[in-house]
RNA sequence: GUCCUCAUCGUCUAGCCUGGCCCAGGACAACGGCCUUUCACGCCGUCGACGGGGGUUCAAAUCCCCCUGAGGACGCCA
């Protein structure tokens, strides 16, 4: 058995999304699995739509995700030579013709055809005509006139196609270019990939690269067709459903680790299994088990999953993690102790590293950064809340230890021998601390505050 | 229009190949409760699906046919 390899084959015209992020993700596993190889093809053919800083994007975006690449990029627009050969020699060999047809005058025929109720497709005119080269001639290829293809697609099963629905596809543009089914097999071909996984919107253009395949007399690689991920109404993904580039997730602070699992599992299963380390994924992903069925995509799932490797990560980590989130919040500066000292306070509190250090920053500004109380309504302390606190504030100052537990003992005491419920003071004095309705407990505030800091943030709101 | 694909809880899915163990299991979400001197976590529980119609069979989510619905392809785009 030869050795496995995959490829992961975008065009750089955009951000790498979701949708790709999912393949690529499955051919790397498939590649790993087998203990094969795993490559990168930058199909960058129409040089119109084709940007260097997408192609950066995502490379940015496959090496953020842990997918690692067993040979450099592969770029089309640098292969132009190797597949104009393959042109040659499929012309030389009587597998392919020059065509002097106009795009107008394809364009026509095919309209014609779809008026009498037939497949829009070129008729062959110039297929015996020995036209040759010329200024506006492209190079289709002669495709057999009956039969039909069969392949064995890994997620769509037996798959027959009548040769009748195809016709003689351009493999080399007027201007030179190979056409995207010409190279794309060229590519895979010369790559020796053996596994193609894609997306299934490639499944009809997979009859015609066969064709191909055939003509140059090259082994057929497995086809593998994963369907495509919809949005949360099942319509197709777009911005409005959450659904994003991997940059932008990694920008709202998920965790690559929590993206993988999501992706993976989204499409595929192992059972009931919802948790998945790398090496898990790596051990059951065979290729099987891929669910032929379009995924609507979860953002609340994916959001549970990112709780959940936050929670599984070392706090010295998660405050490298958040720390460019807090400086984005204009956190400046901070000693990574600041931060791994009230982690732990703030972690099972939310799902993303961004609403993390949001929600720490009360605990990491200096106190004349807060924002102001309201003087009435929500969010403000009333007359008898200040009163409480003024209270309060004696026995906190008071205090001989200021740890969470012997904080904890002094706020009972206090409930005990004031007569106050909890309830009357205790939320004046979160809003005093840190302007915020929830969060960790009281003691546990006071103790990452220390004792100064937190007297004065009940001082600034009781003067 | 032609060809192709798909169809289990709101969502991701198990089960389907090799019919009975499925009056359909798990997870996310939602809802309720417990824990908690807040919020959250955690725990317990509730709601909730085989698209429709025909067959085949003692028996169908599972096999066959039709319908419906959804998606894709039909480029000198990829």
């Amino acid at each position: 058995m030869t050795k496995v390899a995959t490829r992961f084959a975008p065009s750089p015209t955009g951000h790498l999304h979701i949708g790709g992020a999912r393949t690529a993700i499955f051919c790397w596993l498939l590649s790993r699995h087998f203990g094969g190889s795993f490559y990168l093809r930058i199909e960058d053919t129409d040089r119109e739509r084709s940007r260097q800083e997408y192609t950066d994007s995502i490379l940015a975006s496959i090496k953020w995700l842990g997918l690692d690449l067993d040979r450099e990029p592969v770029y089309q627009s640098e292969r132009t030579e190797l597949y104009n050969a393959a042109v040659d020699q499929l012309l030389a060999e009587g597998k392919a013709y020059w065509c002097s047809c106009s795009p107008e005058k394809v364009e026509a025929m095919r309209e014609a055809a779809r008026q009498n109720g037939q497949k829009p497709r070129y008729d062959g005119t110039c297929r015996e005509k020995n036209v040759g080269p010329g200024p506006g001639h492209c190079v289709r290829l002669k495709a057999p006139l009956s039969g039909s293809v069969v392949f064995d697609d890994l997620v769509k099963g037996h798959m027959v196609f009548d040769v009748a629905e195809l016709d003689d596809m351009i493999i080399r543009r007027a201007d030179g270019m190979p056409t995207y089914n010409m190279a794309v097999v060229v590519d895979d071909s010369d790559m020796e990939i053996t596994h193609v996984v894609r997306g299934d919107d490639h499944l009809s253009n997979t009859p015609r690269q066969i064709l191909i395949y055939q003509a140059l007399g090259k082994p057929l690689p497995v086809f593998g067709h994963v369907p495509m991920i919809l949005g949360s109404d099942r319509q197709k993904l777009s911005k409005r459903h959450g659904a994003k580039a991997v940059i932008e997730y990694q920008n709202d602070g998920l965790l690559p680790q929590a993206l993988v699992n999501y992706l993976a599992r989204l499409g595929w299963s192992h059972g009931d299994q919802e948790i998945f380390s790398l090496e898990e994924l790596v051990k059951h992903f065979d290729g099987k088990n891929l669910n032929s069925a379009a995924a609507a995509f979860d953002p609340a799932k994916l959001s549970w999953l990112n709780a959940h490797y936050m929670r599984g990560t070392p706090v010295p980590e998660l405050a490298g993690l958040v720390a460019p989130f807090a400086e984005g919040l204009g956190l400046t500066g901070l000693a990574p102790q600041a931060l791994e000292k009230i982690i732990p306070l703030y972690l099972e509190r939310n799902s993303s590293l961004d609403e993390l250090a949001a929600s720490m920053r009360p605990l990491l500004v200096s106190a004349d950064r807060l924002e102001a109380l309201p003087s009435e309504g929500k969010g403000s302390i009333s007359a008898d809340g200040k009163k409480h606190l003024t209270a309060l504030r004696e026995r906190l100052e008071a205090a001989p230890m200021f740890d969470a537990a012997a904080l904890g003992t002094l706020l009972h005491d206090f409930a005990d021998t004031s007569g106050l419920k909890f309830k009357e003071f205790g939320p004046p004095l979160r809003l005093a601390l840190t302007r915020v309705g929830g969060g960790p407990g009281l003691p546990e505030i006071m103790e990452a505050l220390g004792k100064d800091e937190s007297l004065k943030r009940v001082d600034v709101v009781l003067s």
